[in-house]
DNA sequence: CTCCAAAACACTAACCGTTAGTGCTACGGT
DNA sequence: ACCGTAGCACTAACGGTTAGTGTTTTGGAG
Protein backbone atom coordinates (compact mmCIF):
# COMPACT_ATOMS: atom_id res chain seq x y z
CA UNK A 1 0.00 0.00 0.00
CA UNK A 2 2.89 2.13 -0.03
CA UNK A 3 3.04 2.93 -3.17
CA UNK A 4 5.64 0.41 -4.15
CA UNK A 5 4.92 1.04 -7.59
CA UNK A 6 6.41 -1.50 -9.83
CA UNK A 7 7.50 -0.81 -13.55
CA UNK A 8 4.35 -2.04 -14.99
CA UNK A 9 2.40 0.04 -13.08
CA UNK A 10 4.31 2.72 -13.85
CA UNK A 11 4.25 2.05 -17.58
CA UNK A 12 0.31 1.86 -17.04
CA UNK A 13 0.39 5.04 -15.40
CA UNK A 14 2.19 6.67 -18.10
CA UNK A 15 -0.01 5.18 -21.16
CA UNK A 16 -2.78 6.85 -19.27
CA UNK A 17 -1.53 10.22 -18.56
CA UNK A 18 -0.25 9.74 -22.34
CA UNK A 19 -3.62 9.24 -23.57
CA UNK A 20 -5.31 12.09 -21.44
CA UNK A 21 -3.05 14.52 -22.39
CA UNK A 22 -2.88 13.88 -25.89
CA UNK A 23 -6.82 13.72 -26.37
CA UNK A 24 -6.92 17.22 -23.99
CA UNK A 25 -4.46 18.57 -26.36
CA UNK A 26 -6.43 17.54 -29.90
CA UNK A 27 -9.68 18.30 -28.36
CA UNK A 28 -8.37 21.70 -27.57
CA UNK A 29 -6.66 22.31 -30.81
CA UNK A 30 -9.35 21.20 -33.16
CA UNK A 31 -12.48 20.59 -31.01
CA UNK A 32 -14.08 18.11 -29.18
CA UNK A 33 -16.60 16.83 -31.14
CA UNK A 34 -14.14 17.10 -34.86
CA UNK A 35 -11.48 14.62 -33.20
CA UNK A 36 -12.49 10.97 -33.23
CA UNK A 37 -10.99 8.19 -31.29
CA UNK A 38 -9.17 6.65 -33.51
CA UNK A 39 -7.13 10.24 -33.69
CA UNK A 40 -6.29 10.00 -30.30
CA UNK A 41 -5.29 6.56 -30.46
CA UNK A 42 -2.93 7.10 -33.11
CA UNK A 43 -1.55 10.80 -32.24
CA UNK A 44 -0.90 8.71 -28.37
CA UNK A 45 0.29 5.86 -30.57
CA UNK A 46 -1.75 3.07 -28.65
CA UNK A 47 -4.40 1.14 -30.10
CA UNK A 48 -8.17 1.76 -29.77
CA UNK A 49 -9.03 -0.82 -27.40
CA UNK A 50 -6.13 0.13 -25.75
CA UNK A 51 -7.57 3.74 -24.80
CA UNK A 52 -11.15 2.16 -23.86
CA UNK A 53 -9.04 -0.34 -21.15
CA UNK A 54 -8.14 3.19 -19.46
CA UNK A 55 -11.13 5.00 -20.30
CA UNK A 56 -14.85 3.72 -20.51
CA UNK A 57 -15.79 6.67 -22.85
CA UNK A 58 -14.99 9.51 -25.06
CA UNK A 59 -15.98 11.68 -22.34
CA UNK A 60 -14.10 10.80 -20.07
CA UNK A 61 -11.26 11.49 -21.47
CA UNK A 62 -12.57 15.05 -20.70
CA UNK A 63 -13.14 14.27 -16.88
CA UNK A 64 -10.12 12.41 -16.15
CA UNK A 65 -9.78 13.71 -12.83
CA UNK A 66 -13.39 13.83 -11.94
CA UNK A 67 -12.29 11.70 -8.39
CA UNK A 68 -10.99 15.08 -7.00
CA UNK A 69 -14.30 16.60 -7.31
CA UNK A 70 -16.13 13.56 -4.93
CA UNK A 71 -13.72 13.24 -2.70
CA UNK A 72 -13.06 17.63 -2.43
CA UNK A 73 -16.60 17.04 -1.56
CA UNK A 74 -17.18 14.15 0.96
CA UNK A 75 -13.65 15.62 2.10
CA UNK A 76 -15.59 18.98 2.95
CA UNK A 77 -18.27 16.79 4.98
CA UNK A 78 -15.95 13.94 6.59
CA UNK A 79 -12.77 16.14 7.99
CA UNK A 80 -14.27 19.28 8.68
CA UNK A 81 -13.21 21.07 11.52
CA UNK A 82 -14.89 19.59 15.14
CA UNK A 83 -17.88 21.62 15.59
CA UNK A 84 -18.09 23.03 12.60
CA UNK A 85 -21.63 23.11 11.45
CA UNK A 86 -21.95 21.23 7.53
CA UNK A 87 -23.49 23.96 5.19
CA UNK A 88 -20.81 26.82 5.67
CA UNK A 89 -18.22 23.80 4.78
CA UNK A 90 -19.86 22.33 1.51
CA UNK A 91 -20.04 26.40 0.53
CA UNK A 92 -16.34 27.20 1.12
CA UNK A 93 -15.78 23.61 -0.72
CA UNK A 94 -18.47 24.85 -3.33
CA UNK A 95 -16.55 27.88 -3.62
CA UNK A 96 -13.58 27.19 -4.04
CA UNK A 97 -14.51 24.58 -6.82
CA UNK A 98 -16.40 27.20 -8.72
CA UNK A 99 -13.45 29.60 -9.06
CA UNK A 100 -11.29 26.50 -10.07
CA UNK A 101 -13.37 26.68 -12.82
CA UNK A 102 -12.69 30.26 -14.20
CA UNK A 103 -9.49 29.95 -13.07
CA UNK A 104 -6.99 30.68 -16.27
CA UNK A 105 -5.48 26.95 -16.33
CA UNK A 106 -8.94 25.47 -16.31
CA UNK A 107 -11.02 27.76 -18.05
CA UNK A 108 -10.51 26.61 -21.91
CA UNK A 109 -11.55 23.25 -20.46
CA UNK A 110 -14.44 24.38 -19.09
CA UNK A 111 -15.22 26.38 -21.74
CA UNK A 112 -15.39 23.15 -23.93
CA UNK A 113 -17.52 21.56 -21.95
CA UNK A 114 -20.11 24.14 -21.99
CA UNK A 115 -19.93 24.20 -25.83
CA UNK A 116 -20.60 20.69 -25.96
CA UNK A 117 -23.92 19.19 -25.13
CA UNK A 118 -22.05 15.76 -24.81
CA UNK A 119 -19.87 16.49 -22.69
CA UNK A 120 -23.00 18.75 -20.51
CA UNK A 121 -24.68 15.94 -20.55
CA UNK A 122 -22.01 13.62 -19.51
CA UNK A 123 -20.86 16.08 -16.93
CA UNK A 124 -24.63 16.46 -15.29
CA UNK A 125 -24.79 12.66 -14.70
CA UNK A 126 -21.73 12.39 -13.35
CA UNK A 127 -22.71 15.07 -10.60
CA UNK A 128 -25.55 13.09 -10.30
CA UNK A 129 -23.05 9.85 -8.80
CA UNK A 130 -21.19 12.74 -6.93
CA UNK A 131 -24.60 13.42 -4.69
CA UNK A 132 -24.98 10.21 -4.17
CA UNK A 133 -21.21 10.03 -2.42
CA UNK A 134 -21.98 13.39 -1.04
CA UNK A 135 -25.50 12.02 0.31
CA UNK A 136 -23.70 8.83 1.99
CA UNK A 137 -20.87 11.24 3.63
CA UNK A 138 -23.80 13.16 5.28
CA UNK A 139 -25.53 10.12 5.93
CA UNK A 140 -22.62 8.09 7.96
CA UNK A 141 -22.19 11.13 10.34
CA UNK A 142 -24.62 10.44 13.24
CA UNK A 143 -24.51 13.93 14.06
CA UNK A 144 -25.36 15.06 11.01
CA UNK A 145 -27.61 12.65 9.01
CA UNK A 146 -31.42 13.73 9.24
CA UNK A 147 -32.94 10.85 7.64
CA UNK A 148 -31.93 9.40 4.12
CA UNK A 149 -34.38 11.44 2.49
CA UNK A 150 -33.11 14.55 4.15
CA UNK A 151 -29.44 13.19 2.94
CA UNK A 152 -30.07 13.04 -0.50
CA UNK A 153 -32.13 16.02 -0.74
CA UNK A 154 -29.14 18.03 0.76
CA UNK A 155 -26.74 16.77 -1.75
CA UNK A 156 -28.37 17.31 -4.54
CA UNK A 157 -29.38 21.28 -3.31
CA UNK A 158 -25.20 21.29 -3.40
CA UNK A 159 -24.73 19.83 -6.67
CA UNK A 160 -27.36 22.43 -7.85
CA UNK A 161 -25.70 25.17 -6.27
CA UNK A 162 -22.72 24.18 -8.25
CA UNK A 163 -23.68 23.77 -11.58
CA UNK A 164 -26.35 26.84 -11.30
CA UNK A 165 -23.38 28.93 -9.95
CA UNK A 166 -21.03 28.16 -12.64
CA UNK A 167 -23.26 29.13 -15.14
CA UNK A 168 -24.42 32.27 -13.26
CA UNK A 169 -23.01 35.59 -14.48
CA UNK A 170 -21.81 36.20 -11.16
CA UNK A 171 -21.12 33.23 -9.51
CA UNK A 172 -20.20 34.24 -6.16
CA UNK A 173 -23.23 35.96 -5.62
CA UNK A 174 -25.28 33.09 -7.00
CA UNK A 175 -23.38 31.15 -5.04
CA UNK A 176 -24.48 33.25 -1.42
CA UNK A 177 -27.67 33.45 -2.73
CA UNK A 178 -28.45 29.73 -3.20
CA UNK A 179 -26.67 28.40 -0.19
CA UNK A 180 -28.80 30.73 1.73
CA UNK A 181 -31.63 28.64 0.49
CA UNK A 182 -29.64 25.46 1.46
CA UNK A 183 -29.29 27.04 4.82
CA UNK A 184 -32.78 27.38 5.39
CA UNK A 185 -33.91 23.86 4.28
CA UNK A 186 -31.43 22.44 5.84
CA UNK A 187 -32.54 24.22 8.81
CA UNK A 188 -36.12 22.33 8.94
CA UNK A 189 -35.05 19.26 7.48
CA UNK A 190 -36.35 16.66 10.36
CA UNK A 191 -37.90 13.33 9.37
CA UNK A 192 -41.09 12.82 10.88
CA UNK A 193 -42.30 9.30 9.54
CA UNK A 194 -38.54 8.16 8.59
CA UNK A 195 -39.92 5.29 7.16
CA UNK A 196 -36.82 4.98 4.81
CA UNK A 197 -35.27 1.70 5.99
CA UNK A 198 -32.85 3.15 7.85
CA UNK A 199 -34.04 3.61 11.03
CA UNK A 200 -30.79 4.22 13.10
CA UNK A 201 -32.73 5.64 16.09
CA UNK A 202 -33.05 8.84 15.58
CA UNK A 203 -30.56 10.76 18.74
CA UNK A 204 -32.54 14.39 17.61
CA UNK A 205 -33.16 17.34 20.01
CA UNK B 1 -54.78 26.92 -34.69
CA UNK B 2 -57.99 25.61 -34.42
CA UNK B 3 -56.56 22.22 -35.62
CA UNK B 4 -57.12 22.27 -39.06
CA UNK B 5 -55.44 19.01 -39.89
CA UNK B 6 -55.12 17.96 -43.20
CA UNK B 7 -54.88 14.83 -44.47
CA UNK B 8 -51.08 15.00 -44.88
CA UNK B 9 -50.45 16.25 -40.96
CA UNK B 10 -52.84 13.03 -40.23
CA UNK B 11 -51.13 11.01 -41.93
CA UNK B 12 -47.73 11.80 -40.23
CA UNK B 13 -49.13 12.14 -36.74
CA UNK B 14 -50.21 8.62 -37.44
CA UNK B 15 -46.66 7.37 -38.74
CA UNK B 16 -44.99 8.88 -35.29
CA UNK B 17 -47.81 7.27 -33.19
CA UNK B 18 -47.31 3.48 -35.33
CA UNK B 19 -43.45 4.23 -34.33
CA UNK B 20 -43.83 5.22 -30.93
CA UNK B 21 -46.70 2.23 -30.27
CA UNK B 22 -43.96 -0.11 -31.83
CA UNK B 23 -41.04 1.01 -30.05
CA UNK B 24 -42.68 0.65 -26.63
CA UNK B 25 -44.57 -2.92 -27.59
CA UNK B 26 -40.70 -4.28 -28.79
CA UNK B 27 -39.20 -2.54 -25.90
CA UNK B 28 -41.67 -4.36 -23.09
CA UNK B 29 -41.33 -7.74 -25.04
CA UNK B 30 -37.97 -7.98 -25.48
CA UNK B 31 -35.97 -5.14 -23.24
CA UNK B 32 -34.64 -1.98 -24.15
CA UNK B 33 -30.98 -2.93 -24.97
CA UNK B 34 -32.19 -6.08 -26.77
CA UNK B 35 -34.07 -3.86 -29.82
CA UNK B 36 -32.31 -2.40 -31.64
CA UNK B 37 -33.51 0.83 -33.90
CA UNK B 38 -33.70 -1.09 -37.29
CA UNK B 39 -35.76 -4.16 -35.46
CA UNK B 40 -38.16 -0.91 -34.63
CA UNK B 41 -37.98 0.49 -38.32
CA UNK B 42 -39.05 -2.92 -39.63
CA UNK B 43 -41.24 -3.69 -37.37
CA UNK B 44 -43.28 0.14 -37.99
CA UNK B 45 -42.89 -0.82 -41.71
CA UNK B 46 -40.85 2.80 -42.24
CA UNK B 47 -37.17 3.52 -43.23
CA UNK B 48 -34.64 3.93 -40.44
CA UNK B 49 -34.64 7.50 -41.66
CA UNK B 50 -37.65 8.08 -41.62
CA UNK B 51 -37.82 6.83 -37.89
CA UNK B 52 -35.57 9.02 -36.90
CA UNK B 53 -37.22 11.97 -38.61
CA UNK B 54 -39.73 11.51 -35.57
CA UNK B 55 -38.11 11.04 -33.12
CA UNK B 56 -34.55 12.61 -32.47
CA UNK B 57 -32.93 9.37 -30.54
CA UNK B 58 -33.82 6.17 -29.51
CA UNK B 59 -34.42 7.04 -25.93
CA UNK B 60 -37.15 9.77 -27.31
CA UNK B 61 -38.94 6.90 -28.32
CA UNK B 62 -39.58 6.10 -24.66
CA UNK B 63 -40.27 9.70 -23.36
CA UNK B 64 -42.53 10.28 -26.44
CA UNK B 65 -44.95 12.17 -23.85
CA UNK B 66 -42.21 14.44 -21.97
CA UNK B 67 -44.16 17.55 -23.05
CA UNK B 68 -46.75 16.90 -21.12
CA UNK B 69 -44.87 17.27 -18.26
CA UNK B 70 -43.36 20.10 -19.01
CA UNK B 71 -46.49 21.66 -19.61
CA UNK B 72 -48.14 20.26 -16.38
CA UNK B 73 -44.86 21.77 -14.30
CA UNK B 74 -45.16 25.24 -16.26
CA UNK B 75 -49.34 24.96 -16.10
CA UNK B 76 -48.90 24.50 -12.05
CA UNK B 77 -47.38 28.10 -11.41
CA UNK B 78 -49.34 29.83 -14.53
CA UNK B 79 -52.65 28.61 -13.70
CA UNK B 80 -52.82 27.89 -10.24
CA UNK B 81 -55.67 29.81 -8.22
CA UNK B 82 -55.64 33.22 -7.51
CA UNK B 83 -53.71 34.03 -4.88
CA UNK B 84 -52.42 29.97 -4.17
CA UNK B 85 -48.80 30.32 -3.26
CA UNK B 86 -46.77 28.82 -5.31
CA UNK B 87 -44.95 25.70 -3.23
CA UNK B 88 -48.13 24.12 -2.33
CA UNK B 89 -49.62 24.27 -6.04
CA UNK B 90 -45.90 22.67 -7.38
CA UNK B 91 -46.14 19.99 -4.70
CA UNK B 92 -49.99 18.69 -5.59
CA UNK B 93 -48.81 18.37 -9.24
CA UNK B 94 -45.62 16.75 -8.51
CA UNK B 95 -47.57 14.11 -6.24
CA UNK B 96 -50.00 13.78 -8.98
CA UNK B 97 -46.92 12.78 -11.40
CA UNK B 98 -44.54 10.50 -8.76
CA UNK B 99 -48.28 8.95 -8.32
CA UNK B 100 -49.02 8.38 -11.91
CA UNK B 101 -45.40 6.58 -12.63
CA UNK B 102 -46.52 4.47 -9.94
CA UNK B 103 -50.00 3.51 -11.60
CA UNK B 104 -50.50 0.10 -13.23
CA UNK B 105 -50.59 1.40 -16.42
CA UNK B 106 -47.29 3.26 -16.49
CA UNK B 107 -45.64 1.11 -13.56
CA UNK B 108 -43.65 -1.35 -16.55
CA UNK B 109 -42.81 1.50 -18.64
CA UNK B 110 -40.99 3.27 -15.45
CA UNK B 111 -39.65 0.11 -14.30
CA UNK B 112 -38.28 -0.27 -18.35
CA UNK B 113 -36.18 2.97 -17.81
CA UNK B 114 -34.93 2.21 -14.07
CA UNK B 115 -33.18 -0.73 -15.26
CA UNK B 116 -31.42 1.13 -18.21
CA UNK B 117 -28.59 3.04 -17.75
CA UNK B 118 -28.98 4.60 -21.09
CA UNK B 119 -32.82 5.80 -19.96
CA UNK B 120 -32.23 6.88 -16.56
CA UNK B 121 -29.44 9.06 -17.96
CA UNK B 122 -31.54 10.37 -20.95
CA UNK B 123 -34.29 11.11 -18.69
CA UNK B 124 -31.90 13.13 -15.85
CA UNK B 125 -31.09 15.10 -18.84
CA UNK B 126 -34.72 15.75 -19.91
CA UNK B 127 -35.41 17.06 -16.52
CA UNK B 128 -32.97 19.48 -16.36
CA UNK B 129 -34.46 20.74 -19.33
CA UNK B 130 -37.75 21.03 -18.17
CA UNK B 131 -36.18 22.68 -14.59
CA UNK B 132 -35.00 25.44 -17.39
CA UNK B 133 -38.82 25.86 -18.26
CA UNK B 134 -40.39 25.71 -14.85
CA UNK B 135 -37.96 28.46 -13.80
CA UNK B 136 -38.39 30.76 -16.87
CA UNK B 137 -42.35 29.87 -15.73
CA UNK B 138 -41.67 31.50 -12.18
CA UNK B 139 -39.47 33.96 -13.02
CA UNK B 140 -42.57 35.36 -15.84
CA UNK B 141 -44.91 35.57 -12.94
CA UNK B 142 -43.46 39.29 -11.54
CA UNK B 143 -45.91 38.42 -7.74
CA UNK B 144 -43.66 35.69 -7.79
CA UNK B 145 -40.42 35.67 -9.14
CA UNK B 146 -37.26 36.67 -7.00
CA UNK B 147 -34.51 36.89 -8.98
CA UNK B 148 -33.03 34.81 -12.21
CA UNK B 149 -30.51 32.88 -9.13
CA UNK B 150 -33.51 31.91 -6.84
CA UNK B 151 -36.35 30.93 -9.76
CA UNK B 152 -33.44 28.25 -11.36
CA UNK B 153 -32.32 27.05 -7.84
CA UNK B 154 -36.50 26.66 -6.82
CA UNK B 155 -36.84 25.15 -10.20
CA UNK B 156 -33.82 22.74 -9.72
CA UNK B 157 -35.14 21.98 -6.34
CA UNK B 158 -38.38 20.68 -7.58
CA UNK B 159 -37.18 18.53 -9.89
CA UNK B 160 -34.87 17.31 -7.55
CA UNK B 161 -38.25 16.25 -5.29
CA UNK B 162 -39.42 14.63 -8.21
CA UNK B 163 -36.67 12.50 -9.00
CA UNK B 164 -35.83 11.37 -4.95
CA UNK B 165 -39.38 10.69 -4.69
CA UNK B 166 -39.79 8.79 -7.28
CA UNK B 167 -37.11 6.43 -6.31
CA UNK B 168 -37.45 6.15 -2.42
CA UNK B 169 -39.39 3.43 -0.64
CA UNK B 170 -41.83 5.52 0.31
CA UNK B 171 -42.67 8.44 -2.36
CA UNK B 172 -45.54 10.21 -0.40
CA UNK B 173 -43.45 10.73 2.58
CA UNK B 174 -40.41 11.67 1.12
CA UNK B 175 -42.19 14.42 -1.14
CA UNK B 176 -43.43 15.81 2.43
CA UNK B 177 -40.32 16.11 3.60
CA UNK B 178 -38.09 17.42 0.76
CA UNK B 179 -41.34 19.84 -0.04
CA UNK B 180 -40.46 21.44 4.01
CA UNK B 181 -37.00 21.64 3.20
CA UNK B 182 -37.92 23.70 -0.22
CA UNK B 183 -40.74 25.75 1.20
CA UNK B 184 -38.07 26.83 3.88
CA UNK B 185 -36.12 27.74 1.36
CA UNK B 186 -38.25 29.43 -1.09
CA UNK B 187 -39.12 31.58 1.56
CA UNK B 188 -35.54 33.07 2.50
CA UNK B 189 -35.08 33.25 -1.12
CA UNK B 190 -34.28 37.05 -1.80
CA UNK B 191 -31.80 38.13 -4.18
CA UNK B 192 -29.41 40.75 -2.54
CA UNK B 193 -26.81 41.91 -5.36
CA UNK B 194 -28.44 40.18 -8.45
CA UNK B 195 -26.28 40.95 -11.24
CA UNK B 196 -27.33 38.11 -12.88
CA UNK B 197 -27.29 40.16 -16.54
CA UNK B 198 -31.06 40.88 -16.69
CA UNK B 199 -31.53 43.85 -14.94
CA UNK B 200 -35.03 44.26 -16.03
CA UNK B 201 -35.50 47.35 -13.26
CA UNK B 202 -36.11 44.63 -10.05
CA UNK B 203 -39.48 45.96 -8.96
CA UNK B 204 -38.59 44.43 -5.42
CA UNK B 205 -39.95 45.19 -1.91
C1' DC C 1 -58.41 19.74 -63.03
C1' DT C 2 -53.65 20.46 -63.53
C1' DC C 3 -49.40 21.49 -62.24
C1' DC C 4 -45.80 23.03 -58.79
C1' DA C 5 -43.18 23.42 -54.61
C1' DA C 6 -42.65 21.39 -50.41
C1' DA C 7 -42.48 17.85 -47.36
C1' DA C 8 -42.67 13.00 -46.13
C1' DC C 9 -40.59 8.90 -47.11
C1' DA C 10 -37.26 5.42 -48.76
C1' DC C 11 -32.75 3.40 -49.72
C1' DT C 12 -27.75 2.94 -49.66
C1' DA C 13 -23.74 3.69 -47.60
C1' DA C 14 -21.21 5.35 -44.49
C1' DC C 15 -19.38 7.56 -39.82
C1' DC C 16 -18.32 7.08 -35.11
C1' DG C 17 -18.16 5.24 -30.46
C1' DT C 18 -17.71 0.97 -28.50
C1' DT C 19 -16.89 -4.09 -27.80
C1' DA C 20 -15.71 -9.12 -28.68
C1' DG C 21 -12.39 -12.21 -29.85
C1' DT C 22 -7.74 -13.54 -30.11
C1' DG C 23 -3.26 -13.42 -29.34
C1' DC C 24 1.47 -11.67 -28.12
C1' DT C 25 4.71 -9.76 -24.98
C1' DA C 26 6.70 -8.07 -20.97
C1' DC C 27 6.70 -7.84 -16.19
C1' DG C 28 6.74 -9.46 -11.16
C1' DG C 29 6.84 -13.02 -7.91
C1' DT C 30 8.86 -17.33 -6.80
C1' DA D 1 15.24 -19.07 -14.75
C1' DC D 2 10.22 -19.75 -15.10
C1' DC D 3 5.40 -19.14 -15.17
C1' DG D 4 1.05 -16.80 -14.64
C1' DT D 5 -0.93 -12.58 -15.26
C1' DA D 6 -2.01 -8.30 -17.11
C1' DG D 7 -1.16 -4.80 -20.41
C1' DC D 8 -1.42 -4.13 -25.05
C1' DA D 9 -2.40 -4.84 -30.01
C1' DC D 10 -5.04 -6.03 -34.12
C1' DT D 11 -9.09 -7.23 -36.84
C1' DA D 12 -13.73 -7.17 -37.26
C1' DA D 13 -17.83 -6.19 -36.11
C1' DC D 14 -22.18 -4.09 -33.77
C1' DG D 15 -25.53 -0.42 -33.04
C1' DG D 16 -27.02 4.40 -33.14
C1' DT D 17 -26.96 8.10 -36.22
C1' DT D 18 -26.47 10.93 -40.47
C1' DA D 19 -25.48 12.40 -45.43
C1' DG D 20 -26.73 12.05 -49.90
C1' DT D 21 -30.01 11.11 -53.30
C1' DG D 22 -34.14 10.05 -55.41
C1' DT D 23 -39.35 9.05 -55.27
C1' DT D 24 -44.02 9.69 -53.78
C1' DT D 25 -47.61 12.28 -51.63
C1' DT D 26 -50.05 16.41 -50.73
C1' DG D 27 -51.94 21.08 -50.32
C1' DG D 28 -52.57 25.02 -52.83
C1' DA D 29 -52.55 28.27 -57.14
C1' DG D 30 -54.12 29.06 -61.57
Amino acid sequence: MTVPLGRRERKKAATRQKIADTALRLFLERGYEAVGIRDVAAEADVAVTTLFSHFASKEALVFERDDDFEQRLTGAVTDRAPGEPLVPALRREVRSMVRHCAADGAAPIFRMIDESPALREYEESMRLRHAESLAAAIGADPGLSRGTTADRAMARFVIDAYSLARAASDPDTALDEIFRMIEAAWAVARPSGDSTGDSTGEAGL
